[in-house]
DNA sequence: GATAAAATCAGCATTTTCCCGAAGCGGGGT
DNA sequence: ACCCCGCTTCGGGAAAATGCTGATTTTATC
């Protein structure tokens, strides 16, 4: 069966290692969803408070968060406040049994990824699970990218960094010699080097990645 | 008066020519919020009805709409659909008397700037309305940036955009004329050709331009 | 068919970039 | 003190790009 879960997962075309976390003090409604999703190939892990959850939560895992709002102890709000504070990237789905329009606006605003009212149906939910899925995958290689991109940028030194700002400007390594008075010699050397840190072996390359991981 | 309201405006940091606009079929809720944001220094334009506002709708002016959900004719996730189908860039606020979470969790998905309810302070109005024209100015900027760019690509012959597409690939000019088939010489040409229409000067510039104006 | 616009190519001088090599300099470790 | 390594600094020659003048062919448009 665990085998089948996975062969269904992949044939959904789902990116392998998505998980969907299900935060509700409510035993039924919470047994309800893991059924649902696990029967439509997902993998599921299911806590019955906000603690529990944040004590498995190890940084950034794939999927997304089913979760309820109100809660004893940690709410559903404080919860996702708390993950926007570790600078999580989880998509956060919030359920509700009381309809509160501005808590609704105030967790959209505050980018949870959804906000559904019980009761609901399951298609809706899957739906939204399913787009959600899909998004934070998406997501997640833009993040994967920018980290990439971070981490070059940081082992690149103090003149290469200098040199390369310089390039993203559109200056001419004669331009950038004299900025930075030296040679235009020495500008082509950090200028060779920061190519072969940042990988890439073109110009437009270059100000692509560098520009594409600002945003 | 009238001077004194642009003036205001002017001390308030907003960029000129913002407008709010307001459609709400109830006379004493349109007319507390001219009154309130008049005072305040803003331009407003009141409208009873979503005909009335598409009637005056000139395609994309500057500023936001304040819009009740519940009216008689058109409502306002109906209009909201309308200047969405009609690509206008203008930010919506809701308003609404009667808390509905589908609904505003469905508009704020739907790309409306906020959603409130009734009844809310002046300070709360002036918050999200101020935050609101500060994002769309900016906003508008980053369009009037991409609006150019399209422009100017749209000005490209067909051969200037196929060597724009293999320079932004990051290939020499020897690479494009080997994948176009032509010499050396003609990419020069339309490159250096692509690099007046884009109104750019340096490699580096051209690439940002085409890489930001794609998000 | 005339006219204009686009696409094609060449030569030549200049500038810029790329690749290989090399040397001074300063900190860390043995 | 000595050596290694990374950072920074250069040079020379090859390759590529740029700017300019000029030209022919194809295509679109009226």
């Amino acid at each position: 069966m665990d085998e089948t879960v996975g062969i269904v997962a992949r044939e959904a075309g789902k990116s392998f290692g998505q998980q969907i976390f299900i935060v509700d003090d409510d035993d039924a409604q919470r047994d309800s969803l893991v059924w649902l999703l696990e029967s439509h190939g997902h993998v599921v892990r299911a806590f019955s408070g906000a603690r529990d959850f944040l004590a498995v939560w190890n940084g950034n895992p794939a999927g997304c968060l089913l979760l309820d709002v109100r809660m004893p102890g940690m709410s559903g709000p404080e919860l996702f406040e708390e993950l926007t504070r570790r600078c999580s990237a989880l998509p956060v789905i919030f359920i509700t049994g009381h309809g509160d329009v501005a808590m609704a606006v105030t967790a959209l605003k505050k980018g949870a990824a959804d906000f559904i009212e019980k009761p609901f149906s399951s298609d809706e939910v899957l739906k939204i699970v399913n787009h959600c899925l899909t998004r934070e995958s998406e997501e997640r290689a833009h993040r994967c990218a920018r980290a990439d991109t971070a981490r070059r940028l940081g082992q690149l030194t103090r003149r290469e960094r200098q040199v390369l700002d310089l390039i993203i400007a559109g200056k001419l390594n004669k331009q950038i010699a004299g900025d930075l008075d030296i040679s235009i010699k020495t500008v082509e050397v950090h200028r060779a080097r920061v190519m072969e840190k940042m990988g890439v072996s073109s110009l437009a390359s270059l100000i692509r990645r560098i520009v594409s991981a600002r945003l």
